[in-house]
This record gives C-alpha cells, sequence and structure tokens, in this order.
DNA sequence: GCAACTGTTTGCGGTACGTCAAAGTCAGTC
DNA sequence: GACTGACTTTGACGTACCGCAAACAGTTGC
C-alpha cells in the first residue's frame, strides 16, 4: 500500500552512510516542545520525520552547511527564491515590509523548520525577509537541487504539507486575534507563546530575548504601548522587564488577561 | 528520476474510467485567475495538477459528492477531521472564533480549494468553522481514505504544499496589512482582491456579494467603519453600493488609497 | 573615566476608530 | 398591500491607542 513510508532500508542500515556527518548538526527535537532542549540531531527533525538514516544522509549530502551571524540576512523580499533552507541552529526573524515603510513580525524560524519552500512552490520569489535573530546554522540547498531530492523521497512533501500547515494554523489564529481583540490580551498571549518557543533558561528564570519594539512587531501596535503594558504587569508582579528581554513570573495571570 | 508524475498512463487513456463521471463537476480553472471563467472540470484543479486522467478517475472514486445549502456548515471549529472536501462549486467562508464572541473570516474557499487539510495532518482538529456561502458542491473522502489516496500519489502531497503555500502567503499579506495599516486602505485593498476573487458579472458591472458586516470581518475592522467608508467612496464614485453588495466603478483609485 | 549609541520609560495631547442608539431601506412572507 | 426581519446608514460620543518628545538607562568603544 505504501511504498514511500515503509520501504525497507536497502542496507540495513550497516551503510556507513548511515551513521553520516550531519549526526553533529544540533536541532530541536520539537518546534512545540517547551523545555528548550537542544543536543538532538537531524534526524529528528520534522522535514525527515519517517525518513530512512541512509535516506537523509543522501539528501542532506547535496547540501551544505551555512553560518549567518547576528543580523545577517538570509534572505530579502522580493529576491527569487534560489536556495532552500533548513535551520539547525539559532532563530530567525521572518518580516513582511509595508508599502508605508513599518514592518511586521511574521513568525520566528527556530531550529527544525524549513524556510519559505511556501514561496518556492507559490510565487518562485520571495514574500518576506529573513534576518539571523542570532548566530544561525542551516542546511542550504540550492532550489533546483531541492526539487530534485523532494521528487526523488515525496515522505519530504508530506513533511512540508504538515510544517507549512502548522505555519498557517498559528498564524490564523494570530490573524484572528490582531483582527477581533484588543493589544492587551494580544501581548500577553504572544508572551506565553514565545516562552514556549524561543524562551531559554538563563540563571533559573526562563527570559524571552526579544525587544518592545520586536513585540511590538509581533502584536500589531508600537513599543511604547508595549512597554506602558509591560511596565503595568511588572509592578503587579506578572513578569520582570531587562533590556531586550522579558521574563513571565505569573502565567496564569498572563493567561487570564488572554481570557 | 521522478517515478511519479512522469508515469506513462498504463492503458494509455483509453480506458472509459479516464473521461470519467467526474467530468460535469465545474471547477474554477485556477484560484487566482481574475475572469471568473467557470464550467472547467476536476482536471484543472490545483489538487490534482500532474496527476493522469486515469489516476484522477480512481482517486475520485473514494470520493462522494455532497451538496450544501447556503448557511450550512461543512465543519465546525474544534471538531476532529473526519472529512477531507474539495469544493467543486459555490463559495465557503472560513471563521475563526475569539474568546471574546467576535468572528473573524480567515478566508473565503473558492472551487477548486481543499478545505482544511493543514488541519488533517497538523492537530487533526479543525481549527475553524466553514460555513456554505452560496449552494455548494463538494467532493468528499473519509479521512482515512483521503489519507491513503495520498500516500499511493504523493503529486498530492505536492499539490497541497502549493496550495496550503498559497494559502499562507495571502493570509502572511493580511497579517502585516492588519498589524501595520490603517482601515481605509485596508478595506480598499481587500475590495480590490475581492473583485478578482469572488466577483462576477451581473447586467455589466462585476459585483462583490459581502455584506458590510463580513468585509468588516475579512478586514479587521466593524461594520459601521466600512459602511462609512464606503459612503465617502460613493460619493466620489470609485464605488457603487447596495444590499449586500459592493461594485467596483473606479479601481484605479481604490488602488491608490491602499497606496 | 567619557562619549556615543541604542533601547526604554513616561507624559501629554490628538485622533482614528469602536460603541451605542435610532432611523432608514430593502427582501421575503402572508 | 402591510408586516416582519435583516441589513444599512448616520449621528453623537467615548476611548484605546498612536505619535511625539524628552528624559532615562543600559552597552559598547575609546
Amino acid at each position: 500500500m505504501n511504498t514511500v513510508m515503509a520501504r525497507a532500508c536497502p542496507e540495513q542500515c550497516a551503510n556507513p552512510c548511515c551513521s553520516s556527518a550531519f549526526k553533529n548538526l544540533t536541532v530541536a527535537a520539537s518546534r512545540k516542545n517547551a523545555d528548550n532542549q537542544r543536543g538532538t540531531l537531524v534526524e529528528n527533525c520534522p522535514l525527515f520525520s519517517g525518513v530512512l538514516p541512509c535516506e537523509y544522509a543522501g539528501i542532506c549530502a547535496t547540501a551544505r552547511v551555512k553560518e549567518f551571524a547576528r543580523g545577517e540576512m538570509l534572505y530579502m523580499e522580493g529576491q527569487t527564491v534560489r536556495q532552500v533552507m533548513l535551520l539547525t541552529s539559532g532563530i530567525v526573524k521572518i518580516t513582511q515590509l509595508g508599502p508605508t515603510g513599518t514592518e511586521a513580525i511574521l513568525r520566528l524560524g527556530v531550529p527544525g523548520d524549513v524556510l519559505d519552500s511556501a514561496s518556492l512552490f507559490a510565487t518562485g520569489s520571495h514574500c518576506a525577509t529573513a534576518q539571523a535573530f542570532r548566530l544561525c546554522h542551516a542546511l542550504v540547498w540550492d532550489a533546483p537541487d531541492f526539487k530534485v531530492v523532494v521528487e526523488r523521497f515525496p515522505v519530504l512533501y508530506r513533511n512540508m504539507v504538515r510544517i507549512l500547515g502548522d505555519h498557517l494554523l498559528q498564524l490564523e489564529e494570530r490573524f484572528r486575534e490582531v483582527a477581533t481583540e484588543r493589544v492587551g490580551p494580544r501581548v500577553a498571549r504572544q508572551l506565553v507563546r514565545l516562552q514556549a518557543q524561543i524562551g531559554r533558561q538563563v540563571n533559573g528564570v526562563i527570559e524571552i530575548g526579544l525587544s518592545r519594539h520586536e513585540l511590538a512587531q509581533m502584536t500589531g501596535t508600537t513599543l511604547f504601548t508595549v512597554s506602558r503594558l509591560l511596565s503595568a504587569w511588572e509592578a503587579r508582579g506578572m513578569v520582570s522587564n531587562r533590556r531586550e528581554s522579558v521574563t513571565i513570573c505569573d502565567i496564569e495571570s498572563l493567561m487570564a488577561i488572554s481570557e
């Protein structure tokens, strides 16, 4: 019935290619896992779910590893899609620019994310800008190579459906929020989500390393309003604010604000 | 290289199944085509792009045709995904309810759209509600059947990547708009898009059959504000308003408003 | 140490837009 | 035709939020 997923490894995985050189590339096991674990491997990446080790070794062989310094652009809005990237470490800020010049943050790319595969198969040119938010590492395929690989291993299509579907559902919710709710609940809920997504342990507490401006760009408001909200919440002991960082002290209260 | 797309029809398409009973199901040729043409067939649907007639005949054989009266629910938010639907005629309103009770319109499903395949492969339960906006016809698969079919024909995965990618890009743009722009430009741009998407010829002019309230739900505002904007634009000769319908008279001016 | 820079806070208007109320308009039904 | 109900318009009013400005607080570099 299923010739793709249940296919046996032709060499019983004894082939040295199965324990490939890519084992040392770390990605988060699951993008939904809140415990922020690192150190798990490419094979746990959602793109390679259901792919045999001997297969994804070959798949990765057609890619190269690339490093991006903080602030560096991975690609820019309007460019044609020349490469497909699988983020293996770091965080990427994916933004879109409006005609008035103000930009919104569409999402944060985290390890395991495939960057802008949507544009590759839809318009063919990037509809957003991706900028390294911290030091990033990515597996990079040239677009034609990636198309060849993905036609050869259709499981990758299935996994991309899952990844894209996931992104779509998350954006649908944020769209509804910004379309129907006030700023307070929106920022509160975004903080809760961010803690799970990019929060990191810094001496005992989980810290969200975003500036007021970036929080505003994610929730459709201004840095002033975010600052005011955070100040009010800090006075009530719900959060703790520092420069370019927020830590949640009382998550229940925040969730209560988001109703 | 490609065992899926380039596979020859085993029976040279002389098999009677190739000119199947589904020819009379009409779908729009392309969701992007503005000319609102109808009368093209299931085989032109983006889901079946690159699928041979003898193949999609078999695929469709596992589905049944279902009709939905105007106002009828196709599925509701929160339900587990039991069916996958390919809309073949009509328009579907896909909404999401907020905690405060106000609902937003995430998108309109048009012929050729696969409804909520994202939820099927991601969460497994519907994250939105779909309601027939006009009389609708859909091909309906039971979810397990659809998964079997789609594993057998991985091209469908590729096509779903395109469809989902398309939806994602569209929602990304609308998210940016509602997050960064004022109401006026948002409504203006939405009208331009709607004319291409669901506008229909009614004695010479192209009419958008949506109420003020629905326009508001699509753009993150209130029916009052939409009404005021439309009245002002009508006074300037840019649109013509009727009950549950807007027709664009001067598209350039509208596009100018959206900057 | 100082300077320069970038991010943050807070105050003070201003306004775009939401909210409510009441009247007006259109379509369907008996 | 009159009646009903859904949609729309328009006014008056309030406010949540924006936008600016000025002061403040960390960070980096010399």
